[in-house]
DNA sequence: CTGCATGCAAAACTTTTGCAAAGTG
DNA sequence: CACTTTGCAAAAGTTTTGCATGCAG
């Protein structure tokens, strides 16, 4: 629970709330859990991973099902990532600390996070240059890290 | 069937199969056809795909198991790319041009490929500046293409 | 109250694996 | 021949879905 943003939990959950609300949508607590979880968690989680930590940190069952759902849901109002490192399964993280990218490394799956200028700019101008309406993108490096060789 | 490489299918074909054997593996005919499928494709494909392509185009039957056991070879000696553009398949294709990236339609699921210099630069530092030993990596730009918006 | 959200269990998919049989070098 | 590779079917793992019930606005 040490995760830095330039907003706090209380904040951003507000702002949420609102933003839900304007789109039509229910919150529920079930929402509210998963939102925290990963706001609060310095990990890129897997379906299972949230629910395990809810139940593990709150004592609250939120079923797979649930999470699988509102993840959807989250990335439809665009407001987390997902990113599948290699393994076929899906790791999810909140859009709300600036873009970054990821290094990953294949033999430990150690995850870095890093981020650069001067490549967010060039790939503004390639969705430029293609006629593309930018939503996002992902970007991942994979290597040895240190430990590993 | 109009893929441009730097090399022919039988150059590639003959390299392939001397490195094999280096490697102490067996060649087969099912690993050539799936190698003659991913060669000619433009497209990526799935492993489902290149299954059903074998059949269609050379009426031979190519177990999926068989497919997802070469494809994870060709893998771990490096030749291939895997890409998951956000479906939960895992599409592939040979890494025989030069390096490229991708963009992906949101909502036609169109790919298109590009490559730029200066990113590929980029990575390398930053994979240098982590202390990675850069293996490979992927990128894919998100976004709306021009029919879709 | 209305209708979206949840939970459960079943279903749908993708990918992996065990094992006997076949094929390669 | 020895040993890898294949095919089949079963298993494993992830994600989705139908439906009855619960809950938010």
């Amino acid at each position: 629970m040490n995760k830095k943003y330039s907003m706090s939990y209380e904040t951003f959950l507000k702002n949420f709330k609102l933003h839900i609300s304007k789109l039509g949508f229910k919150n529920s607590i079930q929402k509210d859990y998963i939102l925290k979880i990963l706001f609060f968690s310095d990990e890129h989680l897997t379906a299972e991973d949230i629910s395990n930590n809810i139940k593990k940190e709150y004592n609250i069952d939120v079923g797979i099902a649930t999470v699988y759902r509102t993840v959807k849901f989250f990335d439809e109002i665009n407001i987390i990532n997902s990113l599948d490192v290699g393994d076929n399964v899906k790791r999810y993280e909140l859009k709300i600390s600036e873009h970054h990218d990821h290094l990953v490394c294949t033999s430990c799956h150690k995850i870095i996070e890093f981020s650069d200028d001067l490549i967010e700019e060039k790939q503004k101008n390639i969705a430029k240059d293609n006629n593309f309406e930018l939503k996002n993108h992902t970007m991942i490096i994979y290597g040895l890290c240190e430990d590993c060789h």
